[in-house]
DNA sequence: CGCCTTTGACCCGCGC
DNA sequence: GCGCGGGTCAAAGGCG
């Protein structure tokens, strides 16, 4: 409902090159999937070898984390709050080939706990948005066979715009408005 | 001073 | 009914 300013998203994927992944399993809304513009480049790390679903990579991961989608979206201690707040979130998972465990997409990510998973020798990190109004989440975990994949997981969509996006995109559409009008 | 990372404990769902 | 695995919270410490 209140989720998914189509605006914002619209923007991102122009700044992603299209390279928009469908919506994850089952979802018919599809409501705009996850348009993840991971920026390349930026992130001061510097050797950010980020290949998002657009080189070598592969976005085929849609059985596994289905799969996941099947665990549940509720969870969290006594509180009876759902996390996911009742409506479908949507789950969209890539690899990224990168040194670098997080990679910068432009928003703002606060580690809330890592965990040693069963299947990977290397533990899986839960990251969640900054902003007070977005709950998106999410995971990272690297792949213990190429210690140089990094497989994210976000769960949910940013119903903000992202700070540094807009600023890097802000003399784009400048100009894109400019040529529109002649 | 504020934000973020780290770490241990707690809780819940699922499988056996 | 019990145990395992996975996800989240909360407190403390560190860094910019």
């Amino acid at each position: 409902m209140a989720l998914s300013p189509a605006g914002d998203w619209a923007a991102s994927l122009l700044l992603s090159g299209g390279s928009a992944a469908a919506g994850l399993g089952g979802d018919p809304a599809g409501s705009g999937g996850g348009g993840m513009a991971a920026a390349a480049e930026s992130s001061g790390g510097g050797s950010s070898t980020v290949t998002t679903a657009g080189g070598s990579s592969s976005v085929t991961e849609a059985t596994t984390t289905t799969k996941l989608l099947q665990g549940s979206a509720r969870r969290g201690r006594g509180n009876g709050k759902k996390a996911g707040g009742g409506g479908r979130t949507p789950r969209f998972a890539f690899h990224t080939r990168s040194e670098n465990d997080v990679l910068d997409d432009g928003y703002r990510w606060r580690k809330y706990g890592q965990k040693a998973v069963k299947n990977s020798d290397f533990p899986r990190s839960y990251y969640r948005c900054t902003h007070h109004t977005c709950n998106v989440k999410k995971q990272v975990q690297r792949l213990a066979k190429d210690r140089g994949i990094v497989v994210t997981t976000y769960e949910g969509v940013h119903n903000h715009p992202c700070e540094k996006l807009m600023e890097a995109l802000s003399p784009i559409l400048r100009q894109l408005q400019l040529l529109s009008q002649l």
